[in-house]
DNA sequence: ATACATACC
DNA sequence: TACTGGTATGTAT
């Protein structure tokens, strides 16, 4: 087949097509000259790095082609006999439980964000325009369509398609408001019906339907709206010209499947339930679905004076598609009844079917498949070809099946802000404007009342590659500071990872998931940790940031930015304010005095980045090599390597491979180096190290570390390999200017050291800054290492990771404790700050193209408040060492 | 769990 | 000059 085949020069116009062509199978797009407009795109992108990176994720598309065709051709007649078998049996289950019983209608508001400009702005009524920038387009109306102007396309290039063409601006507040008067008049059909965006809903009329029987008449007519403020006039000009389809309209006339209305003539002009003017400015609309949606769509443009379609038919695929037929302001119906559906689907183009984008319509077409009843025929190769849920997607269009009940959606999964700019390569610039993004995303997961697990960075270079990195941490971040703090350390890795290059960088992201539910936020909220957030936050709260981090800098060991984020050092902090026996060491002062402390909120201070170059090189334990980049991840991953290849010692590939990895490695000791041998060159010299392995019970796997200089310990955590549910901690000592290490004496060689994924890598990092200050969990394992707890810092004569954390939880409790009545003391009655996660309301997102918003402004509040319960701080540490 | 891709509006 | 932003989900590792 033509697309197994790799494609021949990148300037070849199939890929061209493929990518950048005009998508016409929309609305208001037939009959155009296709050739034309595409030779106008391409000529305004052709040789952009846009374009690049659309050839080169066109031959991943290719790629992907190719190795499906090759499974393919290893496909044996039984083998396709047998999944026929097997497919067919579904494919009757399915048939048989079809279920025809709901109206299901989805409306569509037809080129919202265009309509409403034009409604405001007379001027724009007769001219080719569109919503959004030279640099992006929302949404088009309908004349400039005509250009192949669309949704989706670069503004300056549609300019060329049609130099005419107004431009205007996003206005989304007012998209909101017409919105909102849109989602009124729906609420009325089906209180409980789906907004998919600013300007699409699904509704489920069957209720409705039902009610509408025993409706009188007069409930079912409406009157035309006879004066509109500043477009009257127009209006009725209109009115006027019934006949014509395309005009904008406040007359029923423009319901397509029935001849026009004269709004003098009384009579019903097509079926007798049919709408009908009874009176001047009345409309009586009858009792079928028909008229219930017609009715629908008429109240929507008296009130809005905008137009909308709507699909009708037993499922939301089928219903989603119908929208699309009579666009702009019809509507199709596809009634409840299984032969209609089928002769529906039959010729339908699978690149029609939500769901079904480019590219899965290029693959499917590979295999000869382009229409409903193509998929259905093929449905037993696509069952060997597909992962099951895609084939079971297959199969359902191919029998027109879809979702008969709309739901709303659950809890939202995630939530992120992203922003494109120009070419920035300054780390500096590029942390600080990371650092406005999880501020940003901080702000919008507050009025949700949000606290997620996982935060991703995602980056995209001039040459438009993506890059997403994540991190999971182990408690929850929603503060910008405890966002930044894990992104930060994605953004280092990433910088680090292209230096000496820059990172040239064209679009930054941030997102947070892994949200808590509402039983993990209430545990949360009356544990330490928000006890201890919310008490920082109070006597913060008067304080500007810059104050803060000045603070830090008298209280907190030089541990590097985001050090006052973390729970143990903030532990910790508070121990050594109190703690008259710990000192900070000369080493530690002169580190003080040179390192930044900045959380990082002080964006623009350059010293800022300074610490990343402060220390750049580790030693790997196991192949001895020094490791240039100070990225403990790639520190960690390259000793992963080496353990792998230790643990097959006897394979001489193994082997091998450890020795390309050394050699690999080294030219870099030499180019990068370290700086200059100062004190802060980290040395693991292994004076011993041991793998153990500890049976991880759940995936709340990760141990978390203790890095936090603030004693003599001598201990550097190295690193957790995963394999099988298991994980491998590398132990390993620090050796320190023949310091003896102090906290386990009896044990000096083993020491535990725990990972701590995410959020408190920094810290891991941190240590590499503070040479002198190692430390560690240690653990006696087996008969000789003990867990070090990271609160007191003492090493508990056990390797029992629960009985680690009763001792921890104790001794974490006399912190509260002392907290506790410190509080009491100086406030009496505060109960009230812990409530500050209080509401939890979903805030409606709507944004961006054309559509938008998973949200309705209707959702049920919730209550918003919690009850400050008396603290129980001891569950949330038990996390940390599951 | 992470990374990357696809899809939708 | 210039090719989005937010969310969910699928695919692959």
């Amino acid at each position: 087949m033509e697309s197994s085949k790799k494609h021949d020069a990148p300037s070849g116009d199939e890929a061209f097509q493929f990518r950048m062509g005009l998508n016409d199978n929309k609305a208001g797009m037939e009959g155009l000259d296709k050739e034309k407009i595409n030779k106008i795109i391409m000529e305004a992108t052709k040789g952009s790095r846009f374009y690049e990176n659309e050839l080169k994720k066109d031959e991943q598309v290719n790629l992907r082609i190719e190795k499906m065709m090759q499974q393919k051709a290893q496909i044996t007649e039984q083998q396709l006999k047998n999944s026929e078998l097997q497919v067919n049996k579904l494919a009757a289950e399915l048939d048989q439980s079809r279920n025809l019983s709901r109206i299901i209608v989805h409306i569509d508001m037809d080129a919202f964000y265009a309509a409403v400009e034009m409604r405001d702005n007379p001027e724009l009524r007769n001219t080719p325009m569109a919503v959004g920038s030279m640099s992006m387009l929302s949404t088009s109306n309908y004349l400039a369509r005509r250009f192949g102007v669309r949704a989706a396309m670069p503004g300056f290039i549609a300019k060329k398609l049609c130099p005419g063409l107004a431009i205007v601006p996003l206005n989304f507040d007012k998209y909101r408001d017409v919105s909102k008067q849109v989602r009124e008049v729906l609420a009325e059909y089906d209180p409980n019906f789906l907004p998919m965006s600013l300007d699409e809903a699904y509704l489920d009329l069957t209720e409705h339907l039902k009610e509408r029987n025993n409706c009188p008449e007069d409930k079912r007519t409406y009157f035309l709206r006879t004066d509109t403020a500043e477009s009257s006039k127009v209006s009725e000009d209109e009115l006027k010209v019934t006949e014509v389809e395309d005009t904008l309209s406040t007359s029923p006339v423009l319901f397509e499947d029935s001849p026009p209305l004269s709004l003098e003539r009384d009579a019903p002009t097509c079926e007798p339930q049919g709408e009908t003017v009874s009176m001047k400015n009345a409309v009586i609309f009858g009792k079928s679905v028909e008229d219930a949606v017609k009715e629908l769509r008429f109240r929507i443009e008296q009130k809005t004076t905008l137009t909308a379609s709507a699909g009708i038919a037993p499922n939301m695929m089928l219903a989603k598609v119908c929208s699309d037929k009579n666009k702009p302001n019809g509507q199709y119906r596809i009634p409840s009844d299984r032969q209609a559906v089928m002769d529906f689907i039959k010729d339908l183009p699978i690149r029609r079917v939500p769901g079904i984008g480019k590219v899965t319509e290029k693959m499917l077409k590979a295999l000869g498949i382009t229409t409903c009843t193509d998929l259905y025929q093929q449905r037993a190769l696509l069952a060997l070809l597909f992962s099951e849920t895609s084939w079971h997607n297959f199969l359902d269009i191919s029998l027109g099946l879809g979702s008969t009940h709309i739901e709303r959606d659950g809890e939202r999964k995630s939530m992120s802000t992203e922003r494109t700019f120009n070419d920035m390569w300054k780390a500096d610039e590029q942390y600080s404007l990371c650092q406005e993004l999880c501020s940003d995303l901080a702000q919008d997961m507050l009025k949700e009342g949000l606290k997620g697990k996982t935060v991703t960075l995602k980056v995209k270079n001039v040459k438009f590659e993506v890059r997403t990195r994540a991190s999971t941490v182990l408690s929850s971040v929603s503060t910008q500071e405890e966002i930044f703090s894990v992104a930060k350390e994605l953004l280092r890795a990433e910088i680090e990872g292209a230096s000496p290059q820059p990172l040239r960088l064209r679009l930054m992201g941030v997102r947070v998931s892994g949200f808590l539910n509402e039983e993990e936020k209430k545990h949360h909220q009356i544990s330490i940790i928000n006890f201890l957030k919310v008490r920082n936050a109070e006597s913060n709260f008067s304080h500007s940031q810059p104050d803060e981090t000045a603070s830090r800098q008298s209280t907190q060991p030089p541990a590097g930015k985001g050090c006052g984020e973390s729970f143990f050092n903030k532990k910790r902090a508070v121990r050594q304010q109190n703690d008259s026996k710990h000192f900070v060491t000369g080493e530690q002062k002169s580190q003080c005095a040179r390192l930044p402390i900045s959380t990082g909120i002080a964006t623009n201070d350059p010293l800022m980045l300074s610490d990343t170059i402060e220390c750049q090189s580790l030693t790997c334990p196991v192949c001895f090599q020094k490791q240039e980049n100070s990225n403990l991840e790639a520190f960690n991953r390259h000793i992963d390597q080496c353990l792998s290849w230790d643990a097959y010692n006897d394979d001489a590939d193994g082997k091998e491979a450890v020795e390309t990895i050394r050699e690999a490695q080294a030219p870099l000791n030499n180019t990068v180096g370290n700086k200059e041998g100062t004190a802060d060159e980290v040395h693991i010299s292994s004076m011993e190290t041991n793998v153990l392995t500890v049976n991880q019970q759940n995936d709340s796997d990760k141990t978390m570390v203790d890095t936090q200089p603030n004693s003599t310990d001598n201990f550097v955590v190295i690193n957790t390999q995963q394999s099988n549910s298991k994980k491998k901690y590398v132990v390993q000592e620090k050796e320190v200017d023949g310091n003896v290490p102090t906290s386990n004496t009896h044990h000096p060689q083993n020491h535990l050291a725990i990972e701590v994924p995410s959020n408190e890598n920094e810290h891991l990092q941190e240590t590499e800054d503070v040479t002198e200050t190692w430390q560690t969990c240690s653990a006696t394992l087996s008969e000789d290492m003990g867990l070090v707890c990271p609160v007191c810092n003492l090493c508990q004569k056990t390797t029992d990771l629960s009985e680690l954390n009763k001792h921890v939880d104790i001794c974490l409790n006399k912190g509260i404790i002392q907290e506790l009545k410190k509080e009491r003391m100086f406030h009496n009655n505060n109960g009230e700050h812990l409530n500050s996660t209080g509401t939890s309301g979903r805030g409606q997102q709507d944004l961006n193209t054309e559509t938008r918003a998973k949200r309705s402004g209707s959702s049920a509040q919730q209550p918003a408040s919690k009850k400050p319960k008396p603290n129980n701080p001891k569950h949330t540490i038990d996390k940390f060492f599951k």
